[in-house]
DNA sequence: AAATCATTTAAAGTAAACTTTAAGGGAAAG
DNA sequence: CTTTCCCTTAAAGTTTACTTTAAATGATTT
């Protein structure tokens, strides 16, 4: 078992940030010791992995905290689930794709960099 | 050349947007016509879907900022222009790098969907 | 015992990127 | 002519996700 400084260290997430998640719903069963300080388990780490994957590939809040009442509804809520976490890999992927489009466009900038460079090289050759 | 309303319908992007970016200094050269209304042509164009393609993969107004007006100093900025994306670039593929990362937990949680699905049906066959 | 430290809460503040509002102007359509 | 439409500006408002502050509590160190 874990404090909230010692969960900072692990997992780089400020105790500010820990404490909101919880707060918004983010994190479930999260206990407190006897003076009401957070105490996280093996589970609460392995949510706040989970949250984090799934913020940073840009779900929002108020998705993860729809994602979670459902967990905390039961196996009944299990498909819902499934069908939340299938949408979203579909969003990441096209995150990517739009990401690798994108790329192709910086990729062209610097290509025309290349030229413009070498164009300027052969100027100064000249003079 | 188009007014406002013809560039928001042509590339999706709200007339205020072109306001403000061409406010924050990210597009450099838009005409006016005798009623002071803006007129974009197709270097303008051009800008605009620039600015978009750094905008989506995650540059910052500030930064993009300071790349329009390395770029309105003329050519001794390339080779800083040039280094300012190759930097990008990086930091796209990181992104890129981060997502697949965090896709391949997404995907592990369907897999563990798959198998408790699998488990419920089970269930209720020996039901 | 006093000082220090980590924690607690609620509430206010921040940052970034727009978006909306309000007030007005000119041109075209009915 | 007057209504409609698209445009103009400056300023205020919105959204999202934190982050910071303030005040308090309890445990540990000196």
């Amino acid at each position: 078992m874990w404090t909230i400084g010692e969960v900072t260290e692990l997992t780089g997430i400020a105790a500010p940030t820990l404490r909101y998640y919880e707060k918004e719903g983010l994190l479930p069963h999260v206990k407190r010791n006897e003076n009401g300080k957070r105490l996280y388990d093996e589970e609460d780490l392995s949510w706040i992995h989970f949250v984090t994957a799934l913020r940073a590939t840009g779900m929002p809040i108020a998705q993860i905290q729809k994602y979670v009442n459902l967990y905390k509804e039961g196996d009944s809520t299990i498909s819902e689930r499934k069908r939340m976490m299938l949408l979203h890999k579909k969003e990441i992927e096209n995150s990517i794709r739009e990401l690798y489009f994108n790329l192709d466009k910086i990729n062209y900038k610097l290509a025309l960099y290349d030229v413009l460079e070498s164009q300027l090289e052969k100027t100064s050759i000249k003079i």
